[in-house]
DNA sequence: GTTGCCATATGTGTTGACATATTTTGCGGT
DNA sequence: ACCGCAAAATATGTCAACACATATGGCAAC
């Protein structure tokens, strides 16, 4: 049985990732380059069909190209990047169909993620982001302070994964996530989008606050499908 | 310039393996051994616990180490195996507070790919396997037969999976399907599983071949809720 | 000036050897 | 007999060179 050894000595960069840093991997340094990489990519710091050479790769971080490689392998695996054989991999394109069946998958995933936090954590666990949501978010949202915003959106969207407590969920919104990130702040711009999201979250709040997972639940997805929608309306001014 | 199609062989193997075999790979011939050692560990042909060694598999598949590496990653990146430093890889163990987890995802993944499976497809498509759950499959549960009615089960969900058009929610019904396949024959022998799973699925088909999408999904649901609670209350007996 | 072809260059795929960590074996002491 | 320690054996991690495929650029023909 071996514990597992904390290693996260680099990669902080300026990126404030704030999803579950652990991942699933053990060849040696590897996993930061393949952090590295997810986060670039995420933030579209690497723009999509960009070409990632392993050369130029192994250079830049001062390792054997094997290494390279094998990140490569983990990001072509997580779907963040499309290998060709001979050729070399370029970074996946979102297209809109995909983001719609993100969307879908969100909808379930982070809907079951409410469910759960709401039936583990102890009600008064939401009295605090319930006020936030309530009192200074309106605000942030009046002035147009939407970086802040979506720090504390994402802040609220962690601590509910944490507390439902399920890894499996967490991993593959994960996965979701990393896919989406940029489309996030493009939906959040849309016509009245940041003010109907604030409303749905504290209407979410207020059902976890009373401990009500199942009413949770069918909010956050009442929630994402709205967004859904507004991706769709407005679709032509996103992608 | 001329577009090159790329054509990839498929590798037709003993294993009836069903679900969406499109695994996103390039390294040549590593997809290959990545899929029959997935086969392999899915069935528990390898035990939960055993060491994969790499050599071992080299001299096997007749391929270089590398290869091998290669679809280690892969399988390390899909939660199959788990890689220690020095030590090799071993089968990841299902415990049964991860069996519960993945469950509970389950739950919302297959509610999802039912209502979009009735969305997306003429309420005929469901007539016939309506028919067959509803008469002849009631007879293979009262003889015993098990394999042919697992058989029929799995076309279903494949079917639904398709029709539900949605590659990233096949992708993840794959990921969480091919750890918990071991587990789902021995829920169906539990007492009155295998006929309450029936009754289950007729009742969400007549839901489908109405068109009636959201209790399609509802359910499906309620359905794999009974399940795991089943998993539950006999989980001494199953790990 | 444009088009098709061939040589060169760049980058990926593969291999085998080497370095390092772990497990096993064997020996001696208590 | 039983532990402990050390050395051999085994397996994994790393690397650099080689093989192969694809893209690039120049040159000749029209």
């Amino acid at each position: 049985m071996p514990a597992k050894a904390k290693q996260r000595p680099v990669a902080s960069r300026t990126s404030a990732r704030a999803g579950p840093k652990r991942v699933r991997r053990s060849d040696t340094g590897a996993a930061e380059i393949f952090e590295t990489l997810r986060g670039r990519i995420a933030q579209q710091e690497i723009p999509p069909g960009a070409k990632l050479r392993e050369t130029d790769l192994a250079k830049e971080f001062s390792v054997a190209r094997t290494r390279v490689r094998v990140a490569l392998t983990a990001l072509e695996q997580r779907g963040l990047v499309e290998r060709i054989p001979n050729r070399g991999a370029v970074v996946m394109r979102l297209d809109m169909s995909q983001a719609f069946h993100i969307y879908h998958l969100r909808e379930v995933l982070e809907g079951l993620a409410a469910r759960l936090a709401t039936e583990n954590a102890p009600a008064e666990t939401w009295r605090a982001e319930l006020e936030r949501f309530s009192g200074p978010m309106a605000e942030l949202v009046a002035k147009g302070e939407l970086d802040e915003y979506i720090g504390h959106y994402e802040r609220l969207r962690i601590a509910i994964i944490q507390a439902a407590d399920n890894p499996v969920l967490a991993e593959m919104l994960d996965i979701v996530f990393e896919k989406i990130q940029v489309l996030i702040r493009r939906i959040i711009i849309l016509p009245g989008r940041a003010e109907a999201g604030r409303q749905q979250h504290v209407a979410m709040l207020e059902a976890m606050a009373r401990g009500d997972a199942a009413e949770a639940e069918r909010l956050r997805r009442a929630g994402l499908h709205s967004a859904r929608l507004a991706l769709e309306k407005y679709q032509r001014y996103i992608l």
